[in-house]
DNA sequence: CTGAAAGCGCTAACAC
DNA sequence: GTGTTAGCGCTTTCAG
């Protein structure tokens, strides 16, 4: 039944155990062609009682065809790319093809590594977060001759096509929502990346928009590491001690959001009429706050979901046309601390 | 520079374009054996100016080696595996060796499928969380020949080796903990999950310690899917509805926890004197909560390591010796909200 | 230090 | 419906 000798099993074991040729039980294992009934049976038996696992190294450099897309982002701990990935799994489930994850830690060099790494096992095609990658990484891409999509971002130049939000547009469209809502004295905090590109778009977005109203932020603030809740806290207080006249806040994301959202109400400070906040994700994860954070979704689902169509639709129809940029549109939610009654 | 052919470059390219047999441009791409200093340049020359990324396919197909180690998990949306993959990557970055991530959801149909799928690819090592597996599952894993760890949980046979904690003693130890500070009429809450086996060995020891102590619990509850934090807030409130005599509540993991408390904060219920808490993980991600939430951490980066580091070790030395079960220990951390003053 | 030959386990393409 | 032959692109092994 098992397997006591070491060496793994191969076709022709399986070949013998049924007494049909090789070629035959490639074609029932792989539901090719047409078999008798008979000897399928016979076959699937055989591989069965042996416990038979198909090689696919050497099916793949055989067939030159490898039913894997690499997917490579930026990190897992955070809520956004896990989303990402149930829309990518969601869509490659109906197919034949597989995700594999790379994790780059928004590190360029090590972006250039996995990739190098990914496509060294020749996948029928990319999604890569980011429309910033170093040259090498670009003409790797290129070079590659497969469907590579750009995910998240839209304000750039896809290497082939690209699917996201804008985040400049973000970043604009919320302070235009804050500055409805009659708040002045605003201000910013976030992560302390140079290398997140998208929240550094969002926050240029964000300025420009508030230059535009004659109004500039009164105050920012950065972080890098340890607990978002607890850092949203602590930066939320530091920043009211410097700046007790501020009237709004604008977090880089949902977490720290949070974080400053708990700190506020432990200090008795009324929301939204004397301070509002605002986030960015639409994390689900935080539905059940004493309060409903304002925030903008990144149609973070959607863009996986459509990433993977398009990998998909390529890789079945090489010469299909397709649209080099989508770009998706968030939606700001409300909730209750960024609409003054 | 560039490749116009769609015809992925081979080694013959690169032999051709820097005049050296292919059998030393292979050596000199791997660093294998020894090769002039000036045929090397020559050959890393042509290779890097034609774009060459060498076939893993073919490459492991020839030397029957393939440093991927399969890593498979129920899920990326919690915040417990992430943090696992980065006690693996920690490890597996110093060797030759590469994680690759499959996702099953829960369910012991999809674990099948993938360990297949990734077992297909004849990878050096499989990483796996728990230790209840389909029959057909186990089978693989023994027939793979490879390492296997099984992780999370040590309260069963392992088909290998494996490395976690007794989650059945961790339910017992945090009883003992609420019994030891005088609480008396409790309450359980966690996920609907007949498949969770560690949540439910959690609850199974957890409530073998009350009986021990004749206690029962007061009063129990499961949800699934939605936003855990709301969650935890609703099902602590419809429980006190139905219970207001209880002075304990124990979640089964941290989110849903985290909503109860944020739900007797609200209510000006008075912890931990009047009604304590506890979860369960030591999700980092909630420092910054109003207060302190009493867990126990399940040594989920060290499990990581650990499991990375067996692989490691065996795939360098296939017959030295390993310990099957290697069971770690959590701590409880009190916080804010179990002990009693 | 370098090269030539053989073959890894499978599948495409073609017989029968 | 089934079998045969010839590789896929690399590395192992062995000669020089």
């Amino acid at each position: 039944m098992a397997n006591d000798d070491p060496r793994p099993l191969t076709l022709r074991d399986v070949s013998e155990a049924s007494g049909v040729s090789e070629m035959t039980v490639s074609r029932v294992l792989r539901n090719r062609g047409d078999v008798s009934q008979s000897t399928r049976e016979k076959v699937l038996e055989a591989a069965k009682s042996l416990g038979y696992v198909p090689n696919k190294i050497a099916g793949a450099l055989a067939s030159q065809r490898v039913n894997l897309v690499a997917v490579i982002i930026p990190s897992l701990s955070n809520m956004v790319f896990p989303e990402v990935m149930t829309g990518i799994s969601r869509v490659l489930e109906e197919t034949d093809l597989q995700p594999v994850v790379g994790v780059t830690d928004y590190l360029p060099e090590k972006e250039e590594r996995v990739l190098y790494e990914m496509l060294s096992w020749r996948p029928s095609g990319v999604i890569i977060a980011g429309l910033e990658h170093s040259d090498a990484s670009r003409a790797m891409l290129k070079a590659s001759g497969i469907p590579v999509v750009e995910i998240m971002d839209t304000d750039g130049t896809p290497v082939d096509c690209a699917v996201g939000i804008s985040h400049r547009r973000a970043g604009r469209e919320m302070a235009k929502a804050i500055l409805k809502q009659g708040y002045e004295k605003i201000g910013f905090m976030g992560t302390k990346m140079p290398l997140d590109h998208r929240a550094r778009k969002r926050f240029e977005g964000f300025t420009e928009a508030l230059a535009k109203a004659g109004i500039e932020i009164t105050d920012q603030e950065f972080y890098s590491g340890g607990s978002a809740l607890a850092k949203g806290r602590e930066m939320t207080e530091k920043m009211l001690e410097r700046e007790p006249e501020l009237d709004f806040l604008y977090y880089s994301n949902d977490m720290i959001a949070a974080g400053g959202l708990l700190y506020l109400l432990d200090n008795g400070i009324e929301i939204p009429g004397q301070v509002g906040l605002a986030g960015f994700n639409g994390v689900e994860l935080l539905d059940g706050l004493p309060r409903k954070l304002a925030t903008m979704d990144a149609c973070r689902t959607e863009i996986g979901t459509k990433a993977a169509q398009i990998i998909a639709g390529r890789v079945d129809d090489p010469k299909a046309a397709f649209d080099p940029i989508i770009e998706l549109t968030p939606t700001i939610s409300y909730g209750d601390t960024l609409r003054r009654r």
